[in-house]
DNA sequence: CGAACGTTTGAGATGACTCAAGCGTTGTGG
DNA sequence: CCACAACGCTTGAGTCATCTCAAACGTTCG
């Protein structure tokens, strides 16, 4: 089952068995990938779009000097690019991070479920926007908060992700992020990424080592990054700590 | 024709008469709007999107002190809460900036157009994920630039949107924009906007006078931003300045 | 064993922030 | 029609967060 963790958990959309069984046809090809591999580069046009069974990929944006911005990391169960459906060409770099499976599911395939089957269409449709409200909280990670505070609130949305694909326990994950990675995801240098652990660390807040995070203070480290999870759309989010949106009317 | 400037000028997906009528039938309302009104709260659930004719508009996010993130601004022609008909309840709130006058468009309306029209779903669709590609440019503008990029990198953007509404000449254009909107759009302080615009000013390159913008140096202004317009999916952006993107291979 | 990679630390530079005040324009009510 | 309030813009001085540059340390892997 390649499309186990796909739209699990998440609010009102859980596929039924004859849309999932009509995904898992849809698949060509699975894939294996090395780590740091680039699977599709900006500008050009796409006839497949890519599920993620196992491992870490990226999105990112190049700038002039060869930094780069991530702009969205993926995580089993997500369909990574499946916006390249109605966009045909991309506007970012995909790769891996860490080693990955990826299963193949060619436009045609989509074309036909459109026609076909208008439901399991708009819960696509919705995993596209489920993505981009993930930009959204990460624009107001970068906008509003500062060093720590960006640090945290991503690994609270990592927690919570991992947590609803079944890959963390609410405390402990496998993360497979080197410190320059977070640093890219938090438009901050690796240098300052450091220190920031270093603090979380001092703190007891949260410890990092070697791609492996440890929450010891799920409540604080929330409180750190304004970490407020109604973005990912988890089915029961009661579970995660986060900030409370004040109930002004 | 209230839906004219809908996906107008955009790469591939120009709407036919067909589902352009069909559009227009399915609004349901024309309202006109105050300056600076809440239209949408995060949270509440939807049961209509919004297609903006006239004026500008936003989405933010709060944070606890209250700031704003800007994570969008909505011109003329943006179904700005599209993305509200699978998601059902958004994850941030809207409000316009200047007076604006939207139509309105059942969900129910929606509904019936993914089961009857695969084709106009399918650019429905495309739209959202228009919005997406924006909050990515967005994204590298607040991780990667500082106050000067990011300011110039907006204002291309909205030159280059405007312009494709047929709303810039390409160098000149109104934006209903405080010097206060653009700092929650750049995440920035208003001071410190002033400063850049100031800077901005005295090398000749762009002037913002009480929201009337004026680029006088469009090539230097792209560069400053590093500003490539591809994100934006527009029919032939080749008339607009951008930074080229290396073609490495 | 050595190379490659990721992490850690220090010292100094700087871009953006904070606080504070003044200016100009617009709109409104006495 | 004037006065004043409200709002947006402008400027200065001092502070602080993050960056840059530089070097060293620890682990892993071939």
């Amino acid at each position: 089952m390649f499309t186990e963790r796909f739209l699990r958990d998440r609010r009102g959309v859980s596929l039924t068995a004859e849309e999932r069984a009509r995904l898992e046809v849809a698949i060509s090809e699975v894939r294996t990938l090395e780590p740091r591999t680039l699977l599709a580069r900006a500008g050009e046009p796409l006839e497949v779009s890519t599920l993620l069974i196992e491992g870490v990929m990226s999105r990112y944006l190049d700038d002039r000097n060869g930094l780069r911005q991530l702009v969205a990391i993926h995580l089993p169960g997500d369909f990574l690019d499946l916006h390249a459906f109605p966009l045909k060409v991309l506007d970012h770099d995909v790769a891996t991070l860490t080693a990955a499976t990826v299963a193949l599911v060619p436009h045609t395939e989509l074309e036909a479920i459109m026609v076909e089957m208008p439901g399991l269409t708009r819960k696509l449709w919705f995993a596209t926007l489920l993505d981009a409200a993930i930009h959204r909280a990460w624009l107001f990670r970068l906008g509003r908060l500062d060093a720590v505070g960006r640090i945290a609130h991503f690994l609270c949305e990592a927690n919570a992700r991992l947590f609803s694909a079944g890959l963390s326990d609410g405390r402990r994950f496998a993360l497979g992020l080197t410190q320059a990675d977070l640093a890219e995801i938090c438009g901050l240098t690796t240098v300052h990424v450091n220190r920031v652990m270093r603090q979380l660390r001092e703190e007891q807040i949260c410890i990092f080592r070697s791609s492996l995070v440890e929450i010891l203070d799920p409540v604080r480290l929330a409180t750190r990054g304004q970490f407020n999870p109604a973005y990912l759309y988890i089915a029961d989010d009661e579970r995660l700590p986060s900030v409370k949106r004040p109930k002004t009317s």
